[in-house]
DNA sequence: AATAACTTGCACAGCGCTGTGCAAGTTATT
DNA sequence: AATAACTTGCACAGCGCTGTGCAAGTTATT
């Protein structure tokens, strides 16, 4: 019974996927500058009608959530792999791997520097947040990472700190090389390091020297 | 003619200032902890009506704006006499100014977060910013501070990682002191000290040991 | 070619806010 | 005690936004 099932609907039109991709594109990017971004903005960004909006999100807080849910899970997928021996390198790996999905993850960012405001964004964020928690507590154990703060304190600073890159990117205009050492120095130092042992930990690690070919997407 | 002028007024009454006072403090709470909000808010925080506001600013924006300088001219004494040979020292004491005058500041801080959205803050901020930007670079040219960051960026980068303890120190609870040493380590780590180099000046340098005690207002 | 799926445009209600006018009240100053 | 200075409370206009209904259009699927 491929056509005339009980109820039987018609496919989704293809166009439609389409549209409301359009439409987490346009989010991410617009509330990735202004949280406040207005649903008009979004959708003609979209290059659909504000009306249109609301055959895909029936709120605009479920456009807002869907749109940070999908930067989560990227970042989570290219984050997944980061597990290294030296608690050093896997830091740096991690601010990397952020570098490398900021286009796809400015929403998070911007939302997560709002504080409580947004509980989704604390949600998506928890696995990336867990694993460097992780990171920096094997590190203060091992001795490689400073053990004067409290782990749980300096993981949320790094987080910032990572953060502060990626706005600062953006708004220097680095080169795509040029963010992915930033972000690894400033986590490094953030971490303890000094500068002079965060360029040799770099530069004596291949896999930290180049970005990740923007690959395809989620 | 003591009395009498032509068109002569009576002197303002005084609570009409320990009132404007008192929006201004409700204002830098308020707004330190949720950027938008309301007057009726802010208002009632003050212990005023939302009607009586408008006997003292002309408009919403006036009230921050005014609040935001406030903090800044404040922010601007407490780190007027931050000059030290050192510029590492420098650094650690223009942190620790800051840290002393958190809460008469804190606007600034959830507003700087903001972005570009308001000139104000950044008009208000610019002389602690130069100062900031003339140890980096001071710094950088005596070997004392990281020069593998441009200095723009670096002091940019310091100027979050502060804010960024700010927020982490009133969220975790930390007492005077330890917010004090805090902020001054994660200064000094993006500034490209190690973590024991950080602590180490610092408990080299007498100076940096203990907050200011809280003193008169401006 | 028929039809379901989707979009558009308009109109409208509603929300939460800012800013204003005004009359009636309260409080500090003289 | 008189009076100017200030506050309150209410009513109202207006703004920019979200969310909804509906009729008429367009576009992909069958």
């Amino acid at each position: 019974m491929t056509s005339a099932a009980v109820g039987a609907r018609r496919a989704p039109r293809r166009d439609a996927e389409e549209n409301r991709t359009a439409l987490l594109d346009a989010a991410t990017i617009a509330l990735g500058s202004d949280p406040d971004a207005s649903l008009e903005a979004i959708a003609a960004a979209a290059g659909l009608s504000r009306r249109a909006v609301y055959g895909h999100f029936a709120t605009r807080d479920e456009l807002v959530a869907a749109s940070v849910e999908r930067g989560a899970l990227r970042l989570a997928a290219a984050t997944a792999d980061v597990e290294r021996d030296d608690a050093r390198v896997a830091l740096a790996l991690l601010g990397a791997r952020l570098w490398d999905t900021v286009e796809q993850v400015r929403v998070l960012a911007s939302l997560a520097v709002r504080g409580p405001s947004l509980a989704v964004v604390g949600e998506a964020l928890a696995p990336v947040r867990s694993r460097l928690l992780a990171i920096v507590t094997a590190g203060a154990a091992s001795g490689t990472i400073r053990d004067d703060i409290q782990a749980a304190s300096l993981s949320r600073l790094i987080e910032q700190a990572a953060i502060a890159v990626l706005v600062e990117a953006t708004e220097s205009g680095f080169s795509r090389d040029d963010g992915h050492r930033l972000v690894m120095l400033i986590a490094l130092s953030t971490a303890g390091l000094s500068a002079h042992e965060a360029n040799e930990l770099i530069d004596a690690t291949p896999e930290l020297h180049h970005p990740l070919p923007e690959d395809a997407a989620l």
